[in-house]
DNA sequence: CCCCAGGCACCTC
DNA sequence: GAGGTGCATGGG
């Protein structure tokens, strides 16, 4: 077993691990200390958990935990490459605060949540994680991939136990609707099934790289169970679009009330509206923010 | 019993 | 393109 650390002070405008993990953009992290994963308790365990994928394509585990300044972790590769990407850890959150609107809203939820970031999950469990998202809670839609992880991922041996990757494309596409009903997707499963045939057969939600952003959520569209909602939330905690805003229920709900001017029609002039207003290349990030504060209004 | 949750597919017009 | 409807499941 390989252990590490990875330097906080180094990293600009800090970090705060259990805002990035616990707010609503990744779903593909768990932890084993029993706590349920809303309930945003302290770690009473060993850390967090994540799989990846190596170059023999086999998968590796790593454990990770924020102390004393750092990032400390065990696994069987070496973790920091995968930690930096995966965290966003070279995003200058100092810059990128200079670039939103300084208006209350925005200034509080930064400074509640300051050092939180954007999550860079594997486009495919991203995408899958986000057509189970449809009509339900995070809690839940985090309990579904760990669902999926243990009924159909790679069985992989770390440190004593046995834990499983996040199921492959190929994984997915061979379980039945009946296999996917059963563990609580409801409508979703058809859209599950249905997506990971798509990806296995080789179209990939990784070809939206490099189109222009309308362009990018467009192609997203393709696959089943994925709308301009779902294709924003690919984009921007997949696919590094940080401009993108998925116009959830909460979110719609902060324009009607804030923002009012960018309450439009459409998805699209909704769209163009907010990203307008939270900032043309940072929206995304500010909405990640304001998504989180006010979804725990009551608890500041 | 109700309403709601990080919506979407499918059907009309 | 805009506007309805049905959809599974669990928590408050």
């Amino acid at each position: 077993m390989e252990r590490g650390q990875l330097d906080l002070a180094a990293v600009a405008g800090g970090f705060d691990l259990q805002s990035t993990l616990e707010s609503g953009q990744s779903y593909l992290w768990w932890r084993e200390d029993g706590a349920d994963y809303a309930d945003r308790g302290p770690y009473g365990g060993d850390g967090w958990y994540l799989t990846t994928t190596r170059a023999t394509g086999e998968p590796a585990v790593i454990r990770v935990r924020q102390r004393d300044g750092a990032l400390e972790w065990e696994s069987m590769i070496d973790a920091n490459p995968v930690l930096r990407r995966r965290l966003r850890l070279d995003d200058d959150l100092d810059a990128i605060r200079a670039e939103s609107p300084a208006d209350d809203l925005v200034e509080a939820a930064y400074d509640a949540y300051w050092g939180m970031r954007l999550v860079c999950d594997p486009p495919f469990g991203s995408l899958i994680s986000f057509i189970c998202s449809a009509q339900m809670r995070v809690s839940r839609i985090h309990a579904m991939q760990q669902s999926l992880r243990e009924a159909f991922g790679t069985p992989v041996e770390f440190d004593g136990r046995t834990y499983h990757a996040y199921p492959t494309p190929e994984q997915l596409a061979a379980a039945s609707e009946d296999d996917l009903r059963a563990l609580s997707l409801g409508y979703r499963a058809p859209y599950v099934r249905r997506t990971a045939g798509m990806v296995a057969d080789g179209t990939r939600p990784e070809e939206a790289r490099g189109k222009p952003y309308e362009a990018a959520r467009e192609s997203l569209t393709r696959f089943v169970g994925v709308g301009d909602k779902v294709a924003d939330c690919v984009l921007l905690f997949s696919l590094s679009y940080l401009q993108a805003v998925p116009l959830d229920t909460w979110i719609r709900k902060t324009i009607t009330e804030y923002y009012p001017d960018c309450a439009c029609d459409s998805y699209a002039e909704t769209s163009r509206a907010i990203r307008a207003q939270l900032g043309d290349q940072y929206a995304g990030y500010v909405q990640t923010y304001l998504f989180h504060y006010l979804r725990h209004a009551d608890e500041i």
